[in-house]
DNA sequence: ATAGGGTCTGTACCATGGTACGGAGTCAAG
DNA sequence: CTTGACTCCGTACCATGGTACAGACCCTAT
Protein backbone atom coordinates (compact mmCIF):
# COMPACT_ATOMS: atom_id res chain seq x y z
CA UNK A 1 0.00 0.00 0.00
CA UNK A 2 3.04 2.43 0.39
CA UNK A 3 5.71 1.19 -1.67
CA UNK A 4 9.01 3.12 -2.86
CA UNK A 5 9.63 4.11 -6.73
CA UNK A 6 11.74 1.10 -6.77
CA UNK A 7 9.57 -1.50 -5.80
CA UNK A 8 6.93 0.57 -8.19
CA UNK A 9 9.67 -0.03 -10.91
CA UNK A 10 10.11 -3.62 -9.94
CA UNK A 11 6.26 -3.92 -10.01
CA UNK A 12 6.63 -2.19 -13.22
CA UNK A 13 9.24 -4.48 -15.02
CA UNK A 14 11.00 -1.00 -15.70
CA UNK A 15 14.04 0.43 -14.45
CA UNK A 16 13.77 3.47 -11.38
CA UNK A 17 14.88 5.82 -14.13
CA UNK A 18 12.00 4.94 -16.50
CA UNK A 19 9.16 5.80 -13.93
CA UNK A 20 10.86 9.05 -13.60
CA UNK A 21 10.89 9.47 -17.64
CA UNK A 22 7.19 8.97 -17.81
CA UNK A 23 6.37 11.51 -14.27
CA UNK A 24 8.35 13.76 -16.48
CA UNK A 25 6.14 13.12 -19.56
CA UNK A 26 3.45 13.71 -17.10
CA UNK A 27 2.40 9.91 -17.82
CA UNK A 28 2.77 8.83 -13.96
CA UNK A 29 1.72 11.12 -11.44
CA UNK A 30 4.83 11.88 -8.78
CA UNK A 31 2.91 12.04 -5.35
CA UNK A 32 3.53 14.68 -2.96
CA UNK A 33 6.64 14.06 -0.46
CA UNK A 34 5.36 13.73 3.12
CA UNK A 35 7.40 15.93 5.16
CA UNK A 36 10.96 15.68 4.42
CA UNK A 37 10.87 12.04 3.74
CA UNK A 38 10.63 9.97 -0.12
CA UNK A 39 7.47 9.79 -2.17
CA UNK A 40 5.05 6.90 -1.76
CA UNK A 41 3.42 4.97 -4.25
CA UNK A 42 0.21 2.56 -4.38
CA UNK A 43 -1.82 0.11 -6.24
CA UNK A 44 -3.31 2.63 -8.79
CA UNK A 45 0.46 3.62 -9.76
CA UNK A 46 0.95 0.10 -10.17
CA UNK A 47 -2.14 -0.31 -12.44
CA UNK A 48 -1.05 3.11 -14.24
CA UNK A 49 2.48 1.94 -14.69
CA UNK A 50 1.16 -1.68 -16.56
CA UNK A 51 -1.19 0.09 -18.31
CA UNK A 52 1.47 2.30 -20.39
CA UNK A 53 3.45 -0.91 -20.66
CA UNK A 54 0.70 -2.68 -21.79
CA UNK A 55 -0.32 -0.32 -24.43
CA UNK A 56 2.96 0.68 -25.35
CA UNK A 57 3.06 -3.28 -26.55
CA UNK A 58 -0.12 -2.27 -28.93
CA UNK A 59 2.15 -0.25 -30.50
CA UNK A 60 0.72 3.06 -29.45
CA UNK A 61 3.21 6.17 -28.63
CA UNK A 62 3.30 7.72 -25.46
CA UNK A 63 1.95 10.92 -26.56
CA UNK A 64 -1.15 8.93 -27.71
CA UNK A 65 -0.86 7.42 -24.23
CA UNK A 66 -1.22 10.31 -22.54
CA UNK A 67 -3.89 11.11 -24.81
CA UNK A 68 -5.60 7.58 -23.74
CA UNK A 69 -4.79 8.52 -19.94
CA UNK A 70 -6.75 11.92 -20.41
CA UNK A 71 -10.45 9.96 -21.58
CA UNK A 72 -11.08 9.91 -17.58
CA UNK A 73 -10.96 6.25 -16.88
CA UNK A 74 -13.26 5.23 -19.83
CA UNK A 75 -15.77 8.12 -20.41
CA UNK A 76 -14.85 8.75 -23.78
CA UNK A 77 -15.73 5.91 -25.53
CA UNK A 78 -15.66 6.91 -29.13
CA UNK A 79 -12.60 8.94 -28.56
CA UNK A 80 -10.92 5.61 -27.25
CA UNK A 81 -12.09 3.80 -30.01
CA UNK A 82 -10.52 6.12 -32.95
CA UNK A 83 -7.58 5.83 -31.19
CA UNK A 84 -7.93 1.93 -31.41
CA UNK A 85 -8.91 2.08 -34.80
CA UNK A 86 -5.85 5.12 -36.10
CA UNK A 87 -3.91 2.30 -34.53
CA UNK A 88 -5.27 -1.11 -36.17
CA UNK A 89 -5.07 0.70 -39.22
CA UNK A 90 -1.39 2.06 -38.58
CA UNK A 91 -0.93 -1.97 -37.60
CA UNK A 92 -2.29 -2.80 -40.87
CA UNK A 93 0.27 -0.74 -42.85
CA UNK A 94 2.86 -2.05 -40.86
CA UNK A 95 2.35 -5.49 -41.15
CA UNK A 96 2.02 -5.53 -44.61
CA UNK A 97 5.00 -3.63 -45.30
CA UNK A 98 7.02 -6.32 -43.58
CA UNK A 99 5.70 -9.11 -44.78
CA UNK A 100 6.64 -7.77 -48.01
CA UNK A 101 9.66 -7.54 -47.01
CA UNK A 102 10.04 -10.95 -45.31
CA UNK A 103 8.61 -12.67 -48.42
CA UNK A 104 11.40 -10.34 -50.73
CA UNK A 105 14.19 -11.54 -48.48
CA UNK A 106 13.15 -15.22 -48.41
CA UNK A 107 13.18 -15.54 -52.00
CA UNK A 108 16.03 -14.03 -52.71
CA UNK A 109 18.15 -16.30 -49.84
CA UNK A 110 16.30 -19.03 -51.30
CA UNK A 111 17.86 -17.95 -55.11
CA UNK A 112 21.40 -17.54 -53.23
CA UNK A 113 21.33 -21.07 -51.53
CA UNK A 114 20.04 -22.62 -54.93
CA UNK A 115 23.57 -21.91 -57.05
CA UNK A 116 26.43 -20.35 -56.08
CA UNK A 117 27.22 -18.94 -59.70
CA UNK A 118 27.03 -14.93 -60.28
CA UNK A 119 26.96 -12.32 -58.18
CA UNK A 120 24.89 -12.84 -55.28
CA UNK A 121 20.90 -12.13 -55.72
CA UNK A 122 20.25 -10.73 -52.10
CA UNK A 123 23.10 -7.62 -53.06
CA UNK A 124 21.45 -7.75 -56.97
CA UNK A 125 18.51 -7.45 -55.92
CA UNK A 126 19.10 -4.26 -53.50
CA UNK A 127 21.62 -2.78 -57.05
CA UNK A 128 18.19 -3.30 -59.18
CA UNK A 129 15.49 -2.01 -56.51
CA UNK A 130 14.08 -5.04 -54.81
CA UNK A 131 10.47 -5.29 -54.73
CA UNK A 132 9.40 -5.58 -51.48
CA UNK A 133 5.62 -3.89 -52.31
CA UNK A 134 4.47 -6.88 -53.87
CA UNK A 135 2.45 -8.01 -50.80
CA UNK B 1 26.68 11.05 -66.61
CA UNK B 2 26.96 13.72 -64.46
CA UNK B 3 24.70 14.51 -61.72
CA UNK B 4 24.71 17.56 -59.27
CA UNK B 5 23.98 16.42 -55.46
CA UNK B 6 20.77 17.29 -56.22
CA UNK B 7 19.94 15.41 -59.00
CA UNK B 8 21.05 12.67 -57.60
CA UNK B 9 19.14 12.99 -54.39
CA UNK B 10 16.37 13.36 -57.05
CA UNK B 11 16.84 10.31 -58.78
CA UNK B 12 17.32 8.51 -55.09
CA UNK B 13 13.83 10.50 -54.10
CA UNK B 14 15.78 11.30 -50.81
CA UNK B 15 16.60 14.96 -50.13
CA UNK B 16 19.95 15.98 -50.62
CA UNK B 17 20.81 16.40 -46.74
CA UNK B 18 20.18 12.73 -46.51
CA UNK B 19 22.39 12.17 -49.38
CA UNK B 20 24.96 14.16 -47.63
CA UNK B 21 24.26 12.42 -44.32
CA UNK B 22 24.59 8.83 -46.29
CA UNK B 23 28.29 10.19 -47.14
CA UNK B 24 29.12 11.17 -43.52
CA UNK B 25 27.93 7.57 -42.41
CA UNK B 26 29.91 5.92 -45.11
CA UNK B 27 27.24 4.74 -47.38
CA UNK B 28 27.93 6.62 -50.05
CA UNK B 29 31.28 8.01 -51.98
CA UNK B 30 31.48 11.77 -51.90
CA UNK B 31 33.67 11.97 -55.00
CA UNK B 32 36.64 14.30 -55.71
CA UNK B 33 35.96 17.79 -56.34
CA UNK B 34 37.29 18.91 -60.32
CA UNK B 35 39.68 21.91 -59.22
CA UNK B 36 37.45 24.33 -57.74
CA UNK B 37 34.41 22.91 -58.76
CA UNK B 38 31.30 20.91 -57.73
CA UNK B 39 31.08 17.17 -57.14
CA UNK B 40 29.87 15.00 -59.97
CA UNK B 41 27.88 12.00 -59.84
CA UNK B 42 27.23 9.01 -61.79
CA UNK B 43 25.09 6.03 -62.72
CA UNK B 44 27.03 4.01 -59.82
CA UNK B 45 26.23 6.54 -57.34
CA UNK B 46 22.24 6.37 -58.42
CA UNK B 47 22.45 2.69 -58.21
CA UNK B 48 24.20 2.69 -54.82
CA UNK B 49 21.53 5.31 -53.38
CA UNK B 50 18.71 3.17 -54.29
CA UNK B 51 20.15 -0.16 -53.05
CA UNK B 52 20.05 1.53 -49.55
CA UNK B 53 16.41 2.59 -50.25
CA UNK B 54 15.83 -0.72 -50.90
CA UNK B 55 17.71 -2.91 -47.61
CA UNK B 56 15.89 -0.03 -45.83
CA UNK B 57 12.34 -1.01 -46.47
CA UNK B 58 13.39 -4.46 -45.79
CA UNK B 59 14.10 -2.99 -42.51
CA UNK B 60 18.21 -3.14 -42.61
CA UNK B 61 19.67 -0.70 -39.95
CA UNK B 62 21.87 1.77 -41.84
CA UNK B 63 24.50 0.07 -40.18
CA UNK B 64 23.76 -3.16 -41.57
CA UNK B 65 23.85 -2.12 -45.01
CA UNK B 66 27.15 -0.57 -44.39
CA UNK B 67 27.79 -4.26 -43.80
CA UNK B 68 25.84 -5.49 -47.33
CA UNK B 69 27.88 -2.62 -48.85
CA UNK B 70 31.35 -4.02 -48.01
CA UNK B 71 30.87 -7.78 -48.93
CA UNK B 72 32.47 -6.65 -52.31
CA UNK B 73 29.60 -6.85 -55.21
CA UNK B 74 28.23 -10.09 -53.91
CA UNK B 75 31.04 -12.10 -53.19
CA UNK B 76 30.48 -13.19 -49.94
CA UNK B 77 27.24 -14.84 -49.99
CA UNK B 78 27.40 -16.71 -47.06
CA UNK B 79 27.67 -13.78 -44.85
CA UNK B 80 24.92 -12.30 -46.74
CA UNK B 81 22.91 -15.06 -46.57
CA UNK B 82 23.32 -14.78 -42.84
CA UNK B 83 22.64 -11.37 -42.49
CA UNK B 84 19.24 -11.88 -44.51
CA UNK B 85 18.48 -14.91 -42.34
CA UNK B 86 19.06 -12.51 -39.40
CA UNK B 87 16.89 -10.33 -40.70
CA UNK B 88 13.50 -12.53 -41.58
CA UNK B 89 14.36 -13.97 -38.35
CA UNK B 90 13.69 -10.45 -36.60
CA UNK B 91 10.56 -9.76 -39.10
CA UNK B 92 8.99 -12.94 -37.56
CA UNK B 93 9.33 -11.59 -34.46
CA UNK B 94 8.39 -7.55 -34.92
CA UNK B 95 5.23 -9.48 -37.27
CA UNK B 96 4.33 -12.08 -34.59
CA UNK B 97 3.92 -8.89 -32.19
CA UNK B 98 2.21 -6.53 -34.57
CA UNK B 99 -0.45 -9.26 -35.27
CA UNK B 100 -1.02 -9.94 -31.52
CA UNK B 101 -1.13 -5.71 -31.13
CA UNK B 102 -3.79 -5.97 -33.77
CA UNK B 103 -6.04 -8.59 -32.36
CA UNK B 104 -6.48 -7.57 -29.02
CA UNK B 105 -7.03 -4.12 -30.22
CA UNK B 106 -9.68 -5.34 -33.07
CA UNK B 107 -11.39 -7.26 -30.22
CA UNK B 108 -11.63 -4.81 -27.46
CA UNK B 109 -12.82 -2.17 -29.94
CA UNK B 110 -15.61 -4.98 -30.97
CA UNK B 111 -16.62 -4.99 -27.37
CA UNK B 112 -16.60 -1.38 -27.02
CA UNK B 113 -18.81 -0.97 -29.52
CA UNK B 114 -21.14 -3.94 -28.52
CA UNK B 115 -22.62 -1.73 -25.65
CA UNK B 116 -22.40 1.79 -23.72
CA UNK B 117 -22.41 -0.03 -20.33
CA UNK B 118 -19.19 0.30 -17.89
CA UNK B 119 -16.03 1.38 -18.49
CA UNK B 120 -14.53 1.54 -21.81
CA UNK B 121 -13.07 -2.38 -22.60
CA UNK B 122 -10.13 -0.46 -24.04
CA UNK B 123 -9.01 1.55 -21.45
CA UNK B 124 -10.04 -1.54 -19.47
CA UNK B 125 -8.09 -3.75 -20.58
CA UNK B 126 -5.10 -1.91 -20.40
CA UNK B 127 -5.04 -1.31 -17.16
CA UNK B 128 -5.46 -5.10 -16.22
CA UNK B 129 -2.67 -5.52 -19.02
CA UNK B 130 -3.85 -6.13 -22.49
CA UNK B 131 -2.64 -9.85 -23.63
CA UNK B 132 -1.17 -9.03 -26.40
CA UNK B 133 1.33 -12.11 -26.54
CA UNK B 134 -1.74 -14.29 -27.46
CA UNK B 135 -0.61 -15.14 -31.21
C1' DA C 1 29.98 41.60 -63.97
C1' DT C 2 26.38 40.74 -61.24
C1' DA C 3 22.18 38.43 -59.52
C1' DG C 4 20.04 34.12 -58.41
C1' DG C 5 20.50 29.67 -57.70
C1' DG C 6 22.99 25.41 -56.19
C1' DT C 7 26.93 23.49 -53.52
C1' DC C 8 30.14 22.79 -49.61
C1' DT C 9 31.39 22.41 -44.77
C1' DG C 10 30.66 22.29 -40.13
C1' DT C 11 27.76 22.28 -36.65
C1' DA C 12 23.39 22.30 -34.38
C1' DC C 13 18.98 20.58 -33.86
C1' DC C 14 14.77 17.32 -34.18
C1' DA C 15 11.76 13.19 -32.37
C1' DT C 16 11.53 8.94 -29.75
C1' DG C 17 12.25 6.39 -25.64
C1' DG C 18 14.94 6.02 -22.66
C1' DT C 19 19.76 5.64 -19.56
C1' DA C 20 23.40 7.63 -16.59
C1' DC C 21 25.37 10.55 -13.20
C1' DG C 22 26.67 13.85 -9.43
C1' DG C 23 25.64 15.59 -5.09
C1' DA C 24 22.51 16.09 -1.47
C1' DG C 25 19.07 14.11 1.47
C1' DT C 26 16.73 9.95 3.76
C1' DC C 27 15.93 5.33 5.55
C1' DA C 28 16.85 1.01 7.98
C1' DA C 29 19.81 -2.48 10.05
C1' DG C 30 23.31 -3.42 13.12
C1' DC D 1 24.84 6.49 15.37
C1' DT D 2 27.17 5.05 11.67
C1' DT D 3 27.18 2.79 7.27
C1' DG D 4 25.34 1.38 3.10
C1' DA D 5 21.49 1.43 0.19
C1' DC D 6 17.96 4.04 -1.68
C1' DT D 7 15.73 8.59 -3.24
C1' DC D 8 15.57 13.09 -5.29
C1' DC D 9 16.62 16.54 -8.75
C1' DG D 10 18.68 18.49 -12.53
C1' DT D 11 21.05 17.78 -16.29
C1' DA D 12 23.59 15.33 -19.68
C1' DC D 13 24.01 11.67 -22.69
C1' DC D 14 22.66 7.55 -25.83
C1' DA D 15 21.01 5.43 -30.53
C1' DT D 16 18.54 6.05 -34.81
C1' DG D 17 17.72 8.46 -38.98
C1' DG D 18 17.57 12.27 -40.42
C1' DT D 19 16.74 17.91 -41.05
C1' DA D 20 18.26 22.72 -40.85
C1' DC D 21 20.96 26.21 -40.79
C1' DA D 22 25.11 29.93 -41.72
C1' DG D 23 28.64 31.56 -44.34
C1' DA D 24 31.55 30.75 -48.01
C1' DC D 25 32.05 29.28 -52.46
C1' DC D 26 30.69 28.16 -57.44
C1' DC D 27 27.94 28.15 -61.72
C1' DT D 28 24.97 30.07 -65.25
C1' DA D 29 22.27 33.32 -67.62
C1' DT D 30 21.59 37.99 -68.57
Amino acid sequence: MSMTISALARAGDVGVETVRFYQRRGLLDAPDRPEGSVRRYGESDVRRLRFIRSAQAAGFTLEQIGELLQLDAGQDRKRARELAADRIAALDVKIAELEAARAALTRLARQCHASDEGPCPIIAAFEDGVQTSCV
